[in-house]
DNA sequence: CAATGCGACTTGCATTTTGCAAGTTATATT
DNA sequence: AATATAACTTGCAAAATGCAAGTCGCATTG
């Protein structure tokens, strides 16, 4: 169910489309932490390791919610707090991201151990099939650890 | 076989990694023009539609270059000439782009006819040994046409 | 073989995006 | 009532991007 044109596109190819919605440094990783870490807020997102500035992260997550990838609903409970979560359309970049990842992983220096990685290429539908189910459940379990921060095994 | 660690890194996470060398606007339509369309020169990326200035155009070759993932060589037959070429690490991309494509052509009104992207789809496999192939054998044959500029078939 | 053309870039700005630090506002907690 | 917390804003500096024009070898042509 294709959305509507947002603005003038470059092209009609789908893949420059794509990338602009999601060609920057930070995207995908707000995507990342709402798919396989079970992030949902600000602060999260915030504290997620790279270090993004607020500005930028409350730039990004307006873009995606107006991008139709996430949404954004007050917390019930708290209403300070924010819940994100990706949408259907969200959740369908998981193939995408689990091949950002395997490629990450096997050309540089990762903080993710190959082994692992290579499970995951050698069983690619399984872990989307799961990745989805936690969607699909609201199921906040980390999918991954966070790899590797500086170089231990600690971010 | 990983590269070494080019720059500091925001954090040891694959995805991060790839993020912080294609997570911009351009390189991944390099990449997808000398992988689907066959270019292999600076003129064809400048004419490939999306328009980019040359400046950045020179720029994303050179960091593409440094990363790994194509090669320049001068042309045998014509010395002004560059030729451009993924490198392995380069095709390895293949999957990521064609996860793009096919999430840009679900979710967005785009210039690719539904019924092509489903039909990749659905033989992802036979699509990426196709790439390989041409990739391997040297062969330029588009394997894609360039889906719909403005609104009509052209560009 | 001089003149013209082409391919692959540079260069010089103007504009836009990013990043950083320090607020602000509306709840919650103590 | 005072303090803390979550989610942002704001202001400004720095970096990336975009545009138009220019450079510099080669190659083609009259």
């Amino acid at each position: 169910m294709p959305g509507k044109p947002r603005s003038r596109r470059r092209s009609g190819c789908p893949v420059s489309i794509s990338l602009e919605m999601l060609g920057d440094r930070w995207s995908l990783l707000i995507i990342r932490d709402l798919m396989v870490r079970g992030f949902r807020t600000f602060k999260e997102f915030q504290e997620s390791g790279e270090e993004i500035s607020t500005n930028i992260l409350a730039d990004r997550l307006e873009k995606l919610e107006a991008s139709g990838i996430i949404t954004a609903q007050e917390d019930k409970t708290d209403r300070r707090r924010v819940n994100y979560r990706l949408t259907e359309k969200g959740i369908d970049l998981a193939p995408v991201l689990l091949e950002l990842l395997i490629w990450g992983a096997r050309h540089e220096k990762t903080g993710a151990p190959c082994a692992v990685i290579e499970k995951m290429a050698a069983h690619r539908g399984e872990v989307l099939a799961e990745a989805r189910r936690r969607w699909r459940e609201h199921d906040p379990t980390p999918l991954l650890p966070r790899f590797g921060g500086g170089d231990a095994g600690l971010n």
